[in-house]
RNA sequence: CGGGGCGUGGCGCAGUUUGGUAGCGCGGGUGCUUUGGGAGCACUAGGUCGCAGGUUCGAAUCCUGUCGCCCCGACCA
């Protein structure tokens, strides 16, 4: 391919609205061009990268024995109405594009294709004897993010790879989430990735066990937490560890503290000499459930720790058998709004009355009460009252009438330790989800009524697993992890091109010539070659070149009348000078002995 | 959804406070010079100032509405 006819559009500014520097190379190397919010174009380069991804995808997927198809975008309402998943993918914030038909019939665009494929292979699929099965698709997929950002980091369209597994057992199932685990590790590394694979949160996918596959980057979505010995790792939506122990409290008989404006942690504890971790802080959440009921939550945890919503909303959904849709913290508005005067905020102790519920005529009337381990574990401690400016002291959960249900619902952070090994310190870091995998269960195949007749003869339905990888952030993370000031560096093995040759002077007929036979050669000899064929000046083509990120470079200028040419590897400072003959073969064989390094290693 | 900010040529921005008929840099075109790290000079094209109303002799500028985009938040009791 030649500049000159590449479309290339480089920016020398960085757009106003890119906040990271893997969206601003990506505009101003002319890679993406957004559209509408969340929305983008890939550019013939960017399109180059995103085929060389998907190529080792496939590789790693079809060595695996998985299955090409492509699915429909489109899916009716009632598949995921029977999963359970329609209302909370549609309503509120569900991140579901959705319309309807010219029948009326309500049609939602595929975020993820659970639903179909389930379907699908429940229709097709009749024996244990036709599986296990394991059947992937590249596909773009549709999701109305509540805040797109950071262009294809978090985007509304995009581009994914997700594979479904049938069997007919749990052992089975756990077998392929193995492979797959090993297929993704392939994939990230063949791509020139770094990544660490962390426990993770299944969320409305569902499900048992699941894993994320992050690439650490500063600018990722997720804290990470790791043990110092690399054991353990998990996101901190799912992470559990052991906090630091509480700081006793001198036993005393209970009394009541005044404690004026004093409705913080922080507060309390400057004004009384207090540490943290001597107090039961209480948090008033409000959870709207499936079934449409707003469910009032009491949480009592100590007073340094932090709130897990996650875990709460797990919690919670299994304690109540249904999805819970939200949940968030009750405002003072909100509780004015339902006629809730009697609300101590900054004094709520864990016994507060479920009579203060009594006005309200949208929420249940009585409180759900949790308590995280790190409370219910204080045997002497301070708390709210339930009274505006008194707290009371020294008291054990016998006087307030009993525990709670408990849970884990902390935020795991830095500093604690390991559970693997208490000897181990938690660090965090920062990571972009670039895969996921599954372990369904028969969630969906239940839901679906997906089945197969067993060995027994007996109707059973399929346990499933499902594995996605997202194509089109693998790309923008890889520059995450790979630029300079000058721009991109592409890991050659998903580089739009591996080699540029750069003609510095396009006039100079020699340097022309000599450029276009290096062109040819490099083609023959089966490289990806770029010619910068243009009618630039030097610095232009060398500023684009490393902008773009190209992994070789190889410059026909001034030294071209003595057969010489200069090249420089994108990821290296210096340059060398070669005969013309001496530096094609050196890249080259560069190339094909780092293609070697990236190819499918065998299993 | 809440808060904040921004919409002016392809990109980055000034002009808006104090209304007087639109400007800078980059980019594009032509010519000459230059030619290994985003060249210089000259000429040139390109904008209903997001959109719709209103106020006014006159609106990019003031008012109302609307659309779009960006950031923060939607947890720290």
């Amino acid at each position: 391919m030649r500049v000159s006819r590449l479309m290339l559009v480089t920016l020398r500014d960085s757009p106003a609205d890119a906040e990271i520097i893997s969206h601003k190379l990506l505009i101003r190397g002319g890679f993406i061009k957004r559209v509408s919010g969340g929305i983008y174009a890939y550019m013939p380069l960017m399109w180059r990268v995103l085929k060389k991804i998907t190529a080792i995808v496939q590789e790693e997927m079809d060595a695996k024995g998985a299955l090409q198809t492509l699915l429909p975008q489109l899916h009716p309402s009632e598949l995921w109405i029977k999963s359970g998943r329609w209302k909370g993918y549609t309503a509120g914030e569900g991140i579901m594009f959705h319309l309807k038909d010219r029948q009326g019939k309500e049609i939602g665009l595929g975020p993820t294709h659970e639903e179909v494929i389930t379907k699908i292979t429940g229709e097709m699929l009749n024996s244990y004897k036709q599986l296990p099965i394991n059947i992937y698709q590249i596909q773009t997929k549709f999701r109305d993010e509540i805040r797109p950002r950071f262009g294809l980091m978090r985007s509304r369209e995009f581009i994914m790879k997700d594979a479904y597994s049938f069997h007919s057992c749990e052992k089975d199932l756990k077998q392929t989430y193995e492979e797959m685990n090993d297929a993704y590790k392939r994939i990230f590394s063949r791509s020139g990735l770094k990544t660490v694979a962390v426990d993770a949160d299944s969320g409305a996918i569902g499900g048992a066990a699941s894993q994320e596959f992050m690439v650490t980057a500063e600018a990722g979505e997720d804290l990470l937490l790791i043990s110092s010995d690399g054991k353990y790792a998990a996101n901190q939506e799912k992470a559990i560890s052991i906090p630091q122990e509480a700081i006793p409290l001198k036993h005393e008989k209970s009394f009541i503290l005044e404690t004026p404006n004093q409705k913080t942690i922080e507060d309390l504890c400057t004004k009384n000499k207090f540490n943290p971790s001597q107090i039961v802080k209480v948090l008033l959440f409000l959870a709207i459930l499936e079934n449409g009921e707003k469910q009032p939550i009491l949480i009592s945890i100590r007073g340094d720790q932090e709130l897990n919503e996650v875990k709460l909303a797990n919690v919670l959904g299994t304690f109540l058998e249904q999805p819970i849709l939200d949940i968030r913290p009750i405002t003072k508005d909100q509780s004015d709004a339902e006629k809730l005067s009697d609300i101590p905020f900054g004094y709520i102790g864990p016994d507060l009355k479920d009579s203060v519920l009594n006005n309200t005529n949208s929420w249940n009337k009585n409180f759900i009460r949790l308590a995280d381990y790190t409370a219910s574990k204080l045997e002497n401690f301070i708390c709210g009252s339930n009274a505006i400016n008194k707290h009371r002291c020294s008291i054990d959960w016998n006087e307030l009438g009993g525990i709670p249900k408990v849970s884990d619902l902390r935020k795991a952070i830095a500093g604690d330790k390991s559970i693997h090994d208490s000897t181990k310190i938690i660090r965090e870091c920062r990571g972009i989800e670039v895969g996921h995998i599954f372990q369904l269960g028969q969630k969906y195949s239940r839901a679906l009524n997906s089945n197969f007749t067993n060995e027994k003869g007996l109707l059973e339905s399929f346990w499933m697993g499902c594995y996605g990888i997202g194509i089109s952030r693998m790309a923008q993370a890889a520059i995450e992890q790979n630029h300079d000031e000058e721009g991109i560096k592409w890991p050659i093995s998903i580089a739009p091109f591996e080699i540029i040759v750069i003609i510095a002077n396009i006039q100079n007929e020699l340097q022309k010539k000599l450029g276009e036979a290096v062109y040819k050669k490099l083609l023959d000899y089966g490289l990806d070659v770029l010619l910068d064929d243009r009618d630039e000046r030097a610095g232009v083509k060398f500023k684009d070149s490393d902008l773009i990120g190209i992994p070789w470079r190889l410059v026909i200028g001034r030294d071209a009348s003595s057969g010489k040419v200069e090249i420089r590897k994108r990821s290296r400072k210096e340059s060398e000078v070669l005969e013309v003959e001496a530096a094609i073969e050196k890249i080259s064989e560069d190339i094909f002995s780092e293609r070697k390094l990236f190819e499918r290693k065998p299993l």
